[in-house]
DNA sequence: TGTCTCATTTTTTTT
DNA sequence: AAATGAGACA
């Protein structure tokens, strides 16, 4: 046990503490995850077996990286049999080997979002309702928020809470909805994320001798991040955990910033009811910032009211204080970010690894990006598009899936018709209705469509044959082959790779790359499985892989980058030096939240952000801002003047008003119509838009034409903008003029066009 | 059936 | 700015 002279004396308190149940209060950079490393590690060496330790985390990666430091105290072959996962992975696991209890096989497939939007409208269809007010994000957002709180089908048509909201929104059939929803999902032998922790629940409350087992396998279970739980995830724990209630909690309230998942501060706050005898301890002290990060931190959130008292200090140096700047434009901004960043690493020797920008919605990397690259400086990015959200990589995989589980209707529909095979939407529209009628997955009705849809036409019928004689030959060959030597065989043979190959523009030499890509990942996933002596088959490839997302990436290479991504996926990360951008009203905060609530959540959203920096902290705003293709006006974050100023040096505030680019159509010299002010910053850019209000352009010609970053001389490509039309962009009071005349090509593609830049 | 054009909408955060 | 959806047309 040398290792516990590690840890302080409240981490050590927290960690030997083993009479009961137990709840870790861990201020920001208190060395959380120390404590449950350590905690675990010291329940081994109290010769508790690891595959009796359950621990939950809130991300694969959290837990990866948690299994790897215990391993480095306890050895590979003690950590290897530790049951640690998200609550996610940890429940698709245990439903997989009890699926028979809940009514579905072992190889249900996970729907992603993509699948359960596909779905929504789908049933939204069919079940004649009005897409305009069941719009699937809203109609996905009761049902997600209804099983977080373990409200099935039935029990929500019954909840007047609900039934209020969904009145107020004109949902009056949302828990028709909500059933047809999950007897699709049922159908399909799928479930969403959220099933996951809701059948497990259903399956420890209605299966006494399964329950028993679990309860009796599990000794000791921990969570992490406990203050992002939902009441399922209460739940489970609870089911879990008893009688023993051995059970350790890890979390602060103050970094709570999940609860439009449903996650609920209550678990939290009540647990010592739910409890009893819990013990509380407190970590309050930060080994992560300097004092100033801390203490502009603290005075923030100590701006709101709900929270569980603590003092996190720190007793590192003073250190600098917070840096704020204003912008006149989100242009300036990124750019100055970027030069600074560039000085950060030239001048005082910044490794690029130790510089983060976190920003509240992820549309705002693109501008960073941008500048990012005109100076050359190494970034990567979370979030946005991941490796597997790619279209060919979906498709592939919905190939997989529907080998595994010809159910899957989702799979089916995503990938009937790729590569081209002639099969529509109206034939695809029959055979969704024959399945609808008969109560049959989709693949069933294209086996034998003389038996379920006859009126579809001899010849497709003979396509729909084809395509699921080669999904059952699939499903054959799945059984024998390991999953590297299937996905070869499927993308050969369904034709994607072919298809992928034969285009040789630039994506579709990117999407040959892409599924090589993936095919290599197969291979490699193959190897390491075979090193553990474990299955390879295909269908345990894709059971992880939908349990993935875009934070659990292979951190690639060996370059150093700086990271940039939004406050959310900061969690649980910390850098030497923070860039917190956009920190406006209407941004940050968001201006979605109505509420005093969800106002202190996005309090404590920069909470976070802030507390992720250990050395230098940069806050900026910007006063004007691009957002849905529009210029918005705002003002500085009101969090600003939360923190207090003692800790912030504030280096410019925007110049005065800029004189922004104005633009100017000129339709065959018609007179000229002075559009929106829009265009921003030092770099002439030009955006139009629906000029066809505005200048009376034919209405073939004027939709949305984007021209960027120009500089002198620049080609660029654009949409047809109609014959003879000029554009012509200018600066107020000044003379910069940039003029683009467009011919008159272009018929279907774009249109190359001429910038000339020039001084009238 | 497939492609192209035009119009409308977008509420933010993620396992 | 980008994505989605509807409708026209080959």
């Amino acid at each position: 046990m040398q290792f516990i002279d590690e840890l302080n004396e409240s981490q050590r308190a927290a960690v030997s503490y083993n009479d009961g149940p137990l709840l870790v209060i861990a201020g920001a950079g208190s060395g959380k995850t120390r404590v449950l490393t350590y905690k675990i590690a010291y329940l081994l060496t109290q010769g508790i077996p690891a595959g009796h330790i359950l621990a939950l985390t809130f991300t694969n990666k959290a837990a990866r990286e948690m299994k790897q430091r215990i391993t480095r105290l306890v050895g590979e072959d003690v950590a290897r049999y530790l049951w640690m996962g998200t609550f996610h992975s940890i429940c698709a696991r245990i439903l997989r080997a009890e699926a028979e209890h809940v009514g579905f096989t072992k190889d249900f497939t996970i729907y992603d979002a993509a699948d359960q939007k596909s779905l929504v409208k789908k049933i939204v269809k069919d079940l004649q309702l009005d897409d305009k007010i069941y719009k699937s994000g809203m109609v996905l957002a009761r049902i997600s928020s209804a099983k977080a709180n373990f409200i099935d089908a039935e029990a929500y048509a019954r909840n007047e809470a609900y039934a209020k909201i969904d009145r107020l929104e004109r949902l009056y059939k949302m828990a028709s909805v909500y059933a047809e929803y999950n007897r699709r999902l049922r159908a399909a032998n799928a479930m969403d994320f959220d099933d996951l922790l809701m059948y497990t629940v259903l399956l420890l409350n209605n299966n006494p001798e399964v329950r028993a087992r679990y309860q009796q396998r599990f000794w000791h279970v921990l969570v992490d991040e406990y203050q992002d739980t939902n009441h399922t995830q209460y739940l489970i724990v609870k089911l879990l955990a008893e009688p023993q209630n051995h059970v350790c909690v890890v979390g602060d309230d103050a970094q709570s910033i999940y609860s439009f998942r449903g996650a609920t501060i209550e678990n939290i706050l009540t647990f010592q009811n739910g409890y009893t005898g819990a013990k509380l301890f407190k970590l309050e002290r930060n080994y992560r910032s300097t004092q100033n990060i801390v203490n502009a931190a603290n005075s923030l959130i100590h701006k709101n009211k709900g929270q569980i008292y603590k003092q996190v200090y720190s007793e590192k140096e003073v250190g600098e204080r917070l840096h704020l700047t204003g912008y006149s434009t989100d242009r300036e901004e990124s750019s100055s970010v970027a030069r600074q960043i560039l000085g950060l690493h030239r001048l005082n020797k910044r490794d690029y690894e130790q510089i983060a920008i976190l920003y509240r919605t992820n549309a705002q990397s693109r501008n960073l990006e941008e500048e990012m690259r005109k100076l050359g400086i190494p970034y990567r990015i979370y979030g946005g598009m991941s490796f597997y959200q790619r279209k060919e990589i979906k498709d592939a995989i919905a190939y997989f899936r529907l080998a595994a589980n010809g159910s899957d209707d989702e799979a089916l529909e995503r990938i009937v018709n790729v590569p081209k095979r002639g099969i529509g939407a109206t034939t695809m529209a029959r055979v969704h209705e024959a399945a609808l009628r008969e109560g049959v997955p989709m693949l069933r009705v294209m086996q034998s469509p003389e038996v379920y849809a006859a009126e579809i036409a001899a010849a497709t019928q003979r396509k729909l044959q084809a395509f699921a004689e080669k999904i059952s030959l699939f499903a054959e060959q799945m059984q024998q082959l390991d999953a590297f030597e299937f996905a070869q065989l499927v993308l050969n043979q369904s034709g994607v790779m072919a298809d992928a190959a034969m285009d040789t523009t630039a994506e579709g030499v990117d999407r040959k790359g892409n599924l090589e890509e993936l095919l290599s990942g197969i291979r490699q996933y193959v190897e390491d499985r075979k090193q553990q002596g474990e299955e390879t088959s295909i269908t345990d490839f894709v059971h992880e892989v939908s349990l993935l997302t875009d934070q659990d990436e292979n951190p690639d290479d060996s370059v150093s980058r700086i990271t940039m991504m939004t406050v959310h996926s900061a969690k649980g990360l910390e850098f030497p030096v923070v860039f917190i951008v956009g920190l406006e009203e209407n941004l940050f905060p968001s201006p979605f939240c109505q509420s005093e609530q969800e106002m202190e959540e996005e309090r404590r959203l920069l909470y976070v952000a802030i507390t992720r920096a250990e050395q230098e902290c940069y806050l900026t705003y910007a006063s004007q801002r691009w957002k849905n293709g529009q210029v918005n006006f705002s003002n500085p974050s009101r969090f600003l003047k939360d923190i207090d100023r003692q800790y912030i040096q504030q280096l410019s505030a925007p110049s005065a008003e800029p004189s922004p680019w104005r633009m100017s159509a000129v339709s065959n010299q018609q007179s000229a119509i002075s559009y929106q002010p829009s265009v921003i910053s030092n770099q002439p850019t030009v955006a139009t838009r629906n000029l066809k209000a505005t200048t009376g352009l034919k209405p073939k010609a004027e939709q949305q034409t984007i021209v960027s970053n120009w500089n002198k001389g620049d080609r660029i490509d654009h949409k047809v903008f109609g014959k003879g039309t000029v554009v012509r962009v200018y600066r107020e009071n000044e003379n910069d003029k940039i003029e683009i005349e467009f011919d008159e090509k272009g018929t279907k593609t774009l249109l190359l066009a001429y910038a000339k830049l020039q001084r009238i």
